[in-house]
DNA sequence: ATAATACATACCCATATGGGCATATGTCAA
DNA sequence: TTGACATATGCCCATATGGGTATGTATTAT
């Protein structure tokens, strides 16, 4: 029962590497397949299997263009996880704060 | 060869469902791991090796209090995650204002 | 219609891993 | 020291999944 509840969410999907580097790849403009397999080195296969949980979770979106599929990056939808994220951004500012301090008072003898 | 590079790093820790909830739950105070099981009715030894993952990238950090183990979310180890997804926000910001700029050409005849 | 191009799927293998159960380890109480 | 309590680990099983290879499908070119 591994990863129990691997309702592939985005979370789930941006584990994977390569699957950051083709969001990074796919942010600005859309692309065909061809040119995320040259740029990452990996089997077509493998690149469409990872194009395909990203587009089920809506990290990216297709549209055909002849022969070509162009896919692009849906930023929109990571815009959850950064809010998840900064959810912690308030405690992580807090507690940076008091290591500060703490580093200054140990500094005064 | 599944799950390739599982470099277990924060992304991949984050991915599991649970361990967000744990991170969330540490968020504010450190709490000995009966909480933790209590809080999220799970088995005792399955909330260790949660923590074990978690411990491990550096996302929360543990002290001994007598017999309890007293965790704490990192916050801090999360800001690499908090910065990815930064990334991407102008993106999204740009193509939320495109989208804008179409419904309203649309409407207007 | 046929061939070629561009992807998507199916299938197989190996591995990572989550959950449960049993057990080891560490700490405090009597 | 013995026993109880709090966690951590080891072990087993089932499943999810990544990569590769082969093959199916859609679209353009001839």
């Amino acid at each position: 029962m591994a990863r129990a509840s691997t309702t592939s969410d985005a979370f789930n999907a941006i584990a994977e590497p390569r699957r950051r580097e083709i969001l990074s790849f796919l942010a600005f403009d859309e692309r065909p397949v061809g040119d995320i397999v040259a740029a990452l080195g990996l089997e077509q296969p493998s690149v469409s299997k990872h194009l395909r949980v990203l587009r089920d979770v809506g990290l990216v979106t297709v549209r055909r263009d002849g022969r070509n599929m162009l896919y692009r990056t849906e930023a929109a939808a990571i815009r959850p996880l950064h809010e998840w994220t900064r959810t912690f951004e308030r405690i992580w500012s807090h507690q940076l704060l008091r290591i500060k301090e703490r580093a200054e008072k140990d500094s005064r003898p």
